[in-house]
DNA sequence: TGAAATGTTGGGGCG
DNA sequence: ACGCCCCAACATTTC
């Protein structure tokens, strides 16, 4: 019998419960790329993921060439009919797909299954979790709302297994089946910025794993906040995309002999992703709509203009412009910058969190409807959990401490490379003599703040405080 | 997974 | 020797 494996955001073959379980039940199978176009607008794949996708795909394309000498077929439109399509002209008897977890793809899966369900069998699996969202519940169960205790219970009911082996067994189910072209869906175009940094593909995000765990994780917990060490695990989009599952990654943690607390801080970033997807699940419109209902009559500023700036990263905070920037080139920025760059657009510039997570979600490699959502909920203090209201950062004093030396500010602010290493941070401090000499006219070279941090400090503290 | 304001302490300069 | 002030340095509280 022939069956068909729906890819989604798993795209890889080792430790894919989906594909084990066809490979147990069918010796043939049509493996299947779908591009939904029935997609909102606003829920399609930005700039960057379409063009990590497009390689992604390739990579997966020439593994399952590889493995199985079968294509991946690719197919644009909607899910259901595609399927239908596809079950009617090769007969296939089985359909198969990993699980997500928002709100669309729920909806749409549910109805395809309902629709299949008499004719065909169809199952679906959990391959990007390692907790699926219903089994971590509180003892009322209801949602866990905070970290701690989330975190408390993954530790003591995770059992992680050896991964899957990619199965052996399979052929390819169809001679005559032919999807579309991927190179004519016009994903993307040559982007050198992105090509020299990342390497998307199963092959890539192990080898990035595999450099982490004998890199970086060593002094990860102090390391991971300075923006300019290049020391988190950049695995975002690699899991993203479900090139490389929790699963495996959690048991090579296990598997390697590793600093007890560099690795637990690293299992609590993997686990609070895991915290975003099952927010997600239980509250579906959490890209939407505020978790906390106070927010509802917040009075966000709609500044086009201040909004233009911050996204180009011209607001005369170097370290908020470094982050920005390093975003617009890269498809990706630091962790520290992200807390920076979003507490900026929303406490000093009152800007709603929604445009921040859209800008985002449009530039990120690892855009992450879960994970985006919900942290700029948390860094906005609308989310569960949250960062409180009077966690203003200080966007001096972070470049200070995170970046004492300036070096990322450097790199992505070229314009000030000439200030030492205690003025980068704050240029208006220096006087405009000083300025001159290094080439420097606050205003023209470089902006001048686009607002004053302790004015924009006030007002925050009195909006926030009238929730 | 803050920052700023305010409070406390203790050493040194000085009358 | 003593009290007083100054002010880092650190601790606590407040937003």
């Amino acid at each position: 019998m022939t069956s068909i494996l729906w890819f989604r955001k798993d795209l890889r073959l080792q430790d894919n419960p989906a594909l084990l379980q066809l490979s147990q039940l069918s010796d043939d199978f049509i493996p299947v790329y779908i591009l939904d176009d029935t997609l909102h607008p606003t829920e399609q794949l930005g700039i960057s993921q379409r063009w990590w996708l497009h390689n992604s795909l390739k990579s997966l394309d020439q593994s399952l060439q590889k493995y199985y000498k079968t294509p991946l077929r690719f197919f644009k439109g909607n899910p259901q009919e595609i399927l239908e399509q596809i079950v009617r002209e090769t007969k296939s008897t089985g359909l198969f797909w990993n699980r997500c977890y928002d709100s669309h793809s729920l909806h749409r899966d549910k109805r395809i299954k309902e629709s299949f369900q008499k004719t065909i069998t169809v199952e679906s699996f959990n391959g990007s979790l390692l907790l699926e969202p219903w089994k971590a519940l509180k003892k009322d169960n209801t949602p866990f709302k905070v970290f701690k205790p989330f975190y408390n219970f993954y530790m003591s009911h995770l059992e992680i297994e050896s991964p899957i082996d990619i199965p052996k067994n399979l052929r390819n189910g169809s001679k005559t089946l032919v999807g579309e072209s991927i190179e004519k869906w016009g994903l993307t175009s040559a982007n050198k910025d992105l090509e020299e940094r990342w390497n998307p593909g199963e092959k890539g995000a192990h080898e990035r794993l595999g450099e982490f765990i004998e890199g970086s994780i060593n002094n990860y917990s102090y390391d991971r906040d300075f923006p300019s060490k290049n020391k988190t695990s950049r695995l975002s989009a690699h899991l993203t995309f479900g090139e490389i599952s929790p699963h495996f990654i959690w048991r090579s943690l296990l598997d390697n002999s590793l600093l007890e607390r560099e690795k637990e801080k690293f299992q609590q970033e993997i686990v609070w992703r895991e915290f975003c997807y099952h927010t997600l699940f239980h509250t579906p419109s959490l890209p939407e709509d505020n978790f906390n209902k106070k927010f509802d009559d917040f009075p966000w500023a709609d500044d086009q203009l201040l909004f233009q700036l911050w996204k180009e990263g011209k607001t005369g905070y170097p370290l908020v412009d470094a982050g920005m920037r390093e975003l617009k080139t890269t498809g990706w920025m630091h962790n520290r910058s992200r807390m920076v760059t979003a507490s900026f657009l929303t406490k000093h510039l009152l800007i709603d969190w929604r445009k921040g997570a859209e800008w985002f979600l449009e530039i990120l490699v690892d855009a992450d409807l879960a994970s985006n959502s919900f942290n700029w909920q948390w860094v906005a203090g609308s989310g569960t959990d949250a960062s409180p209201y009077f966690r203003i950062f200080n966007p001096t004093l972070q470049a200070k401490k995170f970046d004492p030396e300036g070096d990322y500010i450097r790199k992505w602010v070229p314009e000030l490379t000439k200030l030492s290493n205690t003025e980068i941070q704050c240029p208006w401090i220096v006087s405009e003599e000083a300025l001159k000499k290094r080439g420097i006219l606050l205003g023209k070279t470089y902006p001048l703040p686009i607002i004053n941090h302790e004015e924009g400090r006030k007002r925050a503290l009195y909006f926030y405080q009238n929730l």
